[in-house]
DNA sequence: AGCTCTTATGAATCATTGA
DNA sequence: GTCAATGATTCATAAGAGC
């Protein structure tokens, strides 16, 4: 059996990421502690602190990641004293200033966002995906995350308790709903830089990630089977927990030892399963997406 | 009959608005020349050039608009050499620095944009609402603008849950009969920071237009009847179109004879309809967006 | 299998009070 | 006076239970 590795980190990334040779990850997915929040973490970083705490770190993703390699940062500033920071702004011209090209910017449209009501703001229902790149020919593989189109297709999604159609499209791939793979086939479109998913609720195991559909996004479009994934700021896991159920490997970081034993967990958990999974079967089992799917079915 | 006035001027909007007084207007709400389109008209703004460009006109806005006003400014950078430009970045430092308050970013989610391909970038769906505000205490008519609720509220709130109770006990103490009257019979929820509008289709007369619904979400939100909005820069003339429709007085700028002229014919006609109705009900109709609506339908 | 109903909770924001 | 903690407000999803 072919392995993918999950290397799970301690420590700052800005130290760990040392030991790591230049040119080795093919995407960087991340979303780091956003300015004033996760503070017992990461010691609560000010927003007109945070462009300078950035940089260094993102000085080492500019030299472990491919010249063909992407770096996907997920990001929303704060509104504070009736306005939204700028610390975001600043933040993408100083990245350029430091040799990143600000290639897109994709929106996360969420669903499901916070519920509230304010004098002079509505909810907030949508956080940036700024794409940088060292190179402006970079691996994209646009097929990978091709969506059905048409109504249709809409509704029949719905019915099936996903709204994922990523997710679902994957499904069929794997010869999983043969009796839709027919439309399927036919009408299949590119999607546009503005994603729409919902956030995950009802995990009590930790308090802000973001959902496993962001990352797996981001994972199909820049990378191949047998690529490396990094995630500088891994949180509880979700980054390479994705990577691995999609046979990628993957190296997480964090800071936390509380996120780094949960992350560790949860790799295991993987492991196992495709240990249980491949005996069953008994055979080699490359598509491992597809087991993630019919057990979450 | 009550008159409202739709003033279409023919300038340079920083000259033409010389002319008007200070805190004139409750809205601005406009979609600026792009940098690199309508070269002709403004002499062809480069991108490095678009904030000294723009900061001047702005400075102007600035003076017009009431204390409790709003600006409006749809903007969205293009891509040029693979990357994104950072124009409109720097556009809202700028426009901090002046004075303005960057209250918020919508993002208007264009739900049929044009379809394409690119090999390293997919279909741009969205653009920049960006709010601006001369004060922290501006008018904001929420419940203009609400939609309705989720179907789950329906079966939801025939029982609230046993967590419900704890939630409100815990943190508002004795608020909990409150709330629930709060909930009950409520069907029409507040908007979240994205808005979702299709794409206006078949008007091929001009090429940068945004729908009638655009302007019309906006007008609703920060205005009432008889307010005052501005377009400095009216292109096609939609926004005093939708104003006057809405019942709301408008200035509309362009500076090129071909927008001024096809703007002008746009408000005759719609006061023309105006004038129809009016007299096939006989009687006065304040409520002049009704009209829209019942057509929509 | 496929519904409906129940329940938990999520990178939220602002005003006020307390240190 | 600056900064930190607390309370009030409120929507949409998915997992799970029940039939």
């Amino acid at each position: 059996m072919r392995e993918i590795k999950a290397d799970i980190r301690l420590g700052d990334c800005v130290e760990v990421l040392r030991s790591f040779a230049d040119n080795t990850f093919d995407l960087i997915v991340t979303s780091p502690p956003y300015a004033d929040s996760r503070s017992k973490t990461y010691g609560g970083i000010k927003p007109d602190d945070y462009v300078a705490w950035f940089l260094p770190r993102s000085s080492e993703f500019l030299r472990v990641l491919k010249p063909t390699g992407t770096f996907i940062l997920n990001i929303k500033e704060k509104a504070a004293n009736g306005e939204r920071h700028t610390y975001v702004l600043d933040l993408i011209l100083s990245l350029r200033k430091q040799g990143w090209l600000w290639t897109e910017e994709f929106i996360w449209h969420k669903k499901n966002c916070y519920p509230g009501k304010w004098p002079n703001r509505f909810r907030d229902a949508w956080e940036r995906c700024l794409q940088f790149n060292k190179s402006k020919k970079f691996k994209m593989l646009q097929d990978a995350v091709r969506v059905p189109m048409g109504e249709w297709a809409q509704t029949r999604l719905k019915s099936l308790g996903k709204n994922d159609v990523i997710r679902f499209n994957s499904q069929a791939g794997s010869g999983f709903g043969k009796n839709i793979a027919n439309w399927l086939n036919r009408d299949l479109a590119y999607p546009t830089n503005v994603i729409h998913l919902a956030t995950e609720t009802g995990n009590k195991n930790h308090s802000a990630t973001f959902p496993k559909s962001l990352p797996e996004w981001f994972i199909k479009l820049f990378t191949q089977e047998d690529d490396w994934v990094l995630d500088p700021f891994l949180g509880s896991g979700t980054t390479c927990e994705v990577a691995q159920e999609m046979g990628r490997n993957s190296v997480g970081i964090d800071i936390m030892a509380e996120y780094y034993h949960m992350s560790k967990s949860k790799i295991k958990e993987v492991d196992r399963f495709l240990l249980e999974e491949s005996a069953s079967y008994g055979k080699h089992n490359r598509k491992r997406n597809s087991h993630v799917h019919r057990k979450k079915h």
